[in-house]
DNA sequence: GATTAGCTGACTGAATTGCTTGGTTAAATA
DNA sequence: TATTTAACCAAGCAATTCAGTCAGCTAATC
């Protein structure tokens, strides 16, 4: 079992696709700013996801991903998988042949373990995270830094209580 | 987070000192042959394990490691915080400050799934695996071919429905 | 004094992570 | 039609970790 932050950087971004749905397509370069994830990790992970039928893309200007699904059909441990970080806690893959072709000691307590960890997960949609509060406090944090830096960047000045919030 | 053959490999070692306590030390060798992890390997886990008080070493022949408590005052929790895998799902460590300094979009999330398998794991201790049945079983087929392996070497045939078994 | 078994440190090959560089291709826009 | 945008793809890289080996040490027993 492995959650380093490949999977979370997954999950991170499928959430930021979610909380910015409707507008059309959303480009990587958008999320790899909002979250502070570099461009190029972003493009191997979405290979992935798109590959495991999680996100739709759309080339040229205008372009970017959108979610293949509705948001509340979309759980956690898939993305997770998408990105080949196994939730399994077995070092059989679940299957009992651990120790030389049976079964070690502690089997079935990693099992159980495995069985925890995914029922929690998958239990958790995109749509059950986007409704949280503290999501939504920090979706908006970002959002509003993300148009300081706009409106810094052609020249003008950010308001001065929005800039001491960031 | 992180589990490991590392973590796993403690966790059984710690369970095979369980299941064979009170017929004095246990030498790594034993758990090695029993559990098929490389004696090196086991020389390295049990130093952690030593130094987190999880076991008391005796040296010299007839040595080996004994639990430091009882069975059911140690837990799974534990054991593998010892040898430093981490059950912790945050890459900030519970601190928040994931994404330069700020809480990143899904903090909360990794922090409630550490909560969950920290609850998990620490709810089961040495004596409650020790009790259950799958574990009881694999513990007597494991000591069954050591005894064989022992007849075997000094010359004498093992019974044959006991090869069989194995 | 030989043996046993714990203890320690250095080292290693393989794998993985997170990321960069340097492209190509498809679609929109000027 | 030329340019720009942004998805797509491949190779490579430094750093880390894992699982294990090797070599040598020390404490206790016989």
């Amino acid at each position: 079992m492995r959650l380093t932050t490949k999977g979370r950087y997954a999950v991170t971004a499928m959430l930021d696709l979610a909380l910015h749905e409707g507008r059309g397509p959303i480009s990587l370069a958008d999320i790899s700013e909002r979250q502070g994830i570099s461009l190029s990790y972003l493009e191997q992970l979405f290979a992935k996801l798109r590959r495991n039928d999680l996100v739709r893309s759309v080339r040229g200007p205008g372009g970017g991903y959108q979610l293949s699904r509705e948001q509340g059909r979309i759980n956690v441990a898939e993305v997770i998988d998408a990105v080949n970080e196994s939730v399994d806690a077995t070092g059989c893959h679940g299957k009992g042949d651990c120790q030389s072709g049976q079964t070690c000691l502690t089997h079935n307590l990693w099992c159980d373990l495995s069985d925890q960890i995914h029922a929690f997960l998958s239990g958790i949609s995109l749509c059950d995270l986007v409704q949280r509060k503290d999501v939504q406090e920090v979706a908006l944090r970002q959002d509003r830094r993300r148009e300081d830096q706009l409106i810094m960047s052609t020249g003008e000045q950010a308001p001065a209580e929005r800039k001491a919030a960031v």
